[in-house]
DNA sequence: GTCTATATCACGATAGAC
DNA sequence: GTCTATCGTGATATAGAC
């Protein structure tokens, strides 16, 4: 699998808006200044991408993707639901520390009201549709865990919304995150840290009988 | 308290603005449509604010005034730490759900990485300080309930991260929260609800013993 | 596929009359 | 304190040569 292809001018595009609005959202990411970080010319990007609209939509697509393709193995197995959610939050985590850009770009996605009508580009449906497939994966085992009495009947929704920032939230917070942290949010020890605590906060709060351990790390 | 004292052009302006900046972002709203939706022209707006920095970060100051001023009461008491968590939690539930802008205006300052540069603004330094008050208040609540035998020995920085998750996100999440939710994140039923839900998974994920109930709502 | 040149428009901010 | 007019810049996007 890892035969080393040279990037096209497509992937180094993608590559580069991501950092770039990931760090400063759609309105703050010139097409010009993407244009440049790839080494081309403004015209050469629009050659590649007809819009701002697509380049960006285009790299929320490939976010989504990669977190998807973390995911969807974790619910497959026929392991118990408080086992897989624990491999859930693990894969998400994962996907969300390997990019740091990833969860800014997520993030800005779930509370964005898509201000730039991704309804109007079919591309904007394939990132809806992404979406929806994770969430209806989580909701589900939520709902399963419920229903073999190994989760107290939260409601799937409000704990899907708490999985939500404790996870992408965090890893978007950025400096601020590391300042109240002390340190890199995305060094091994920070993610396996982050890990421990969400599945203790997980454990405790789901079970109906309290679980002792998630696996503790020392800090 | 309540004398209706008539609106100043100021409080105008940082009424629509908020509404604006929570929306968009800073670089996704331009002036010219502050000054309109307050019914003034653009050069007014200019006279009443020097920069459009300077607009937002009066913006956000107001807004995190409104929530230390909730905050701050609930941390004075001589209450046991887990009641006066459950009362923190409210207060900030309260205040981020009484005006729909001031979640995801507090979610933007805290995950983006202040890109129109805060701290070469003296108003900068007044949001700063704010959000330092705010986090030091709940983290040396929770530190006092590790010591007080009432939480367990979670790190109290990654248990505000959750906290954070739980609350400013949630409420920042807009269309994608209401449709995961399946109506309003603001009307009344919807905010007991996610108080309960928080307070509940507080309890059986920080209680040293787990604690039944935190004032459940029926759906 | 990449380039130069250009069209069109909105941006933040200022000058100065009233 | 509000206005009209304008400055200078940079935005997205297109045309068309190579």
């Amino acid at each position: 699998m890892p035969v080393p292809i040279p990037p096209t001018s497509r992937d180094k595009i993608l590559d580069v808006a991501e950092a770039l609005f990931a760090r400063r959202g759609f309105e703050g990411v010139g097409m010009r200044e993407v244009a440049e970080a790839a080494g081309l010319g403004k015209s050469s990007l629009f050659h590649h991408f007809r819009s701002k609209a697509q380049l960006y939509l285009a790299v929320l697509e490939r976010v989504l993707a990669r977190i998807e393709e973390r995911l969807a193995p974790t619910l497959a197995s026929g392991a118990a639901p408080s086992e897989k959610l624990d491999r859930w939050t693990d894969a998400l985590v994962d996907a969300l520390a390997e990019h740091a850009s990833a969860a800014r770009l997520l993030l800005r996605g779930l509370f964005e009201d898509d201000a730039f009508d991704a309804e109007a580009w079919p591309e904007g449906q394939d990132t809806e549709r992404r979406i929806e497939v994770i969430l209806s994966g989580i909701t589900g085992l939520l709902r399963e865990g419920i229903e073999a009495g190994e989760f107290r009947a939260a409601s799937p929704a409000h704990t899907v919304q708490t999985l939500i920032g404790a996870t992408v939230y965090h890893f978007a917070s950025g400096e601020f995150g590391e300042g109240l942290l002390g340190g890199s949010l995305l060094s091994a020890q920070a993610v396996a840290r982050r890990k421990a605590e969400i599945k203790t906060f997980l454990h405790h709060g789901l079970a109906v009988r309290p679980v002792q351990s998630a696996g503790g790390e020392k800090t």
